[in-house]
Parts: C-alpha cells; structure tokens; sequence
DNA sequence: ATGGTAGCGTAGCTA
C-alpha cells in the first residue's frame, strides 16, 4: 500500500496537474489538503470514473481536505476533535482496507501567521488538539499514518535558507517544539528517516513567489508521521519533487511511503 | 527593505 499526501492548493486549478500525477503513480490512497471548495464543489465524478472512493471534508474558499482511495474505506471522521466550535476544515480520518487495515489521517495545519497574534494562537491550539488525538491513535496500536501539510519547519536544514524563517510561524520555537512533542510520543518521520543525516532537504514547499523554485528556496513542511506499527511495515518513502516542475503546478509537491499492507 | 505570485471569487483574505 503506497500512501501519499499532495497540498494541492485548489481542485479547480489542478484538477489536471492532480489527474497527470495520479496517472503516473501507484499511490493508493491519496490524501489531499486544501481543496478550497465546498464538499458539492468537488469533482467527485471526476475521480470516481477513474475508480477512486472520494470522501471530502471541505469548506468555501479556503481550507478543505479530501481522500481519494481505491482501496476500500471505512470509518471516515471528519473534523479534528477538540473543539466543537471550530469551523475550518483541516482534519479527515478513514481506515484503509488493504492486505492489512491502516488508519490513515489527513491534515491541513494552520498556518498560523502572522505570529504572534490570534492566528498563531490557533495553530498551537489545533496542534494541542492533535496530540491529544495522536496519543489515542497510537493506543490503538494499529498501523497508523498521520500525514499531510503540517506548515512546520522541522529543523534548520529542512530550509534553503532558516534564517529568513525565524519569525515566522512556521519556524518558531513553539510550533518546532508542538511537533516535537508528538513525534516523541513515538511516531516515525518517514522522510526524514530515508536519508537521517542529510543536511539540506528535502523539500516539500517553493513559494510561487520571487522565482523561489527555480532558486531551490525550498522548505519541508509536508510530513508523514508512522506509528510503530506503520513504521514496521514501511519499505520506501519518498518526494516526487517533478511535480513542482510541471505545467500550472501546486507550489507543494507529493510525499509519499509504501508499507507492506 | 521591498515586492515578488497564486487561488477563490469577483474585494480582500489567505498563504
């Protein structure tokens, strides 16, 4: 079972790029953040002619994430618990029927700038909210793989330049620390473990602006975490950096881990 | 230091 999380910034704009990638890859399911759209906007026909289950959690305009599987789904959950007032749409659960079951989660992080100030507030506070649920999801002890656009900076190296991201949400010591706390629950940083003393990269991120891309001024953001009974079973991971390259392209790229499931 | 781009939805917010 090859697993794969895409931020692709907006179905509508890349209901293409997404078509491309999903032709040349086996991943299967495929998470995916920012949809900006209501769930009746999606193009669920789309994709469900082409033999994906299509479960949304969408929103107008901003936000939204989606599963597309063809592996059977089951016990979809939508929102993150925690807060019953919160409206946004960052969070969608389901267990993947394969070889094995997994239960994956989908996750649009706030991005929480600019910081501090009340929007940085929420992204500590969501990031709370789900290491409460990652601790319930680790005590289940199934394969578990919390992935998507978590708009965390993990460490210096996973920036082309750390320095211009000090101040900012994504980098600062408090959002670093929130996601070190819950990978040291136990969970696995499957990319990063691919390659565990690289020094730069890679990157997941290249802001459309200020020819960022063509600079390789890029960052990680976009993280699987495994649980240790996903990680047992990983075999390969990966970022598929092309898609970046590409015509009308997401300004994030595909991550991605194959278990034995 | 500033401005640089993109999406949604059709102004201004979000990133």
């Amino acid at each position: 079972m090859k697993i794969a999380s895409f931020n692709i910034n907006g179905i509508k704009a890349r209901i293409e790029a997404l078509s491309d990638w999903l032709a040349g890859t086996d991943a299967d399911p495929v998470v995916l953040q920012e949809i900006k759209s209501v769930d009746e906007g999606f193009p669920r026909g789309h994709f469900e002619d082409l033999g994906w289950n299509v479960e949304t959690h969408g929103q107008k305009g901003f936000n939204g994430v989606a599963i597309l599987s063809k592996l059977p789904l089951e016990d979809v959950m939508r929102g993150l618990p925690g807060d019953e007032a919160d409206e946004q749409a960052r969070y969608i659960e389901a267990t993947v029927v394969g070889e094995r079951a997994v239960r994956i989660a989908g996750l649009y992080l706030p991005n929480g700038n600019p910081a501090p100030g009340p929007k940085y507030d929420y992204k500590l506070a969501w990031m709370e909210r789900l290491r409460a649920r990652a601790a319930e999801l680790l005590a289940s002890e199934m394969p578990v793989v919390m992935l998507g656009d978590y708009n965390v900076i993990p460490e210096p190296r996973d920036a082309a330049r750390p320095e211009k991201w000090v101040d900012d949400a994504l980098f600062r010591p408090e959002s670093r620390g929130a996601l070190r706390a819950i990978r040291y629950q136990g969970w696995t940083d499957a990319i990063r473990i691919r390659d565990p003393w690289a020094t730069r990269g890679p990157f997941t991120f290249w802001d459309y602006q200020a020819g960022a891309w063509s600079k390789d001024d890029g960052i990680r953001i976009d993280h699987l975490l495994l649980s240790p009974q996903a990680a047992d079973l990983m075999v390969e991971t990966g970022v598929d950096r092309e898609a970046r390259a590409g015509e009308k392209p997401s300004d994030h790229v595909p991550v991605w881990v194959r278990l034995a499931a």
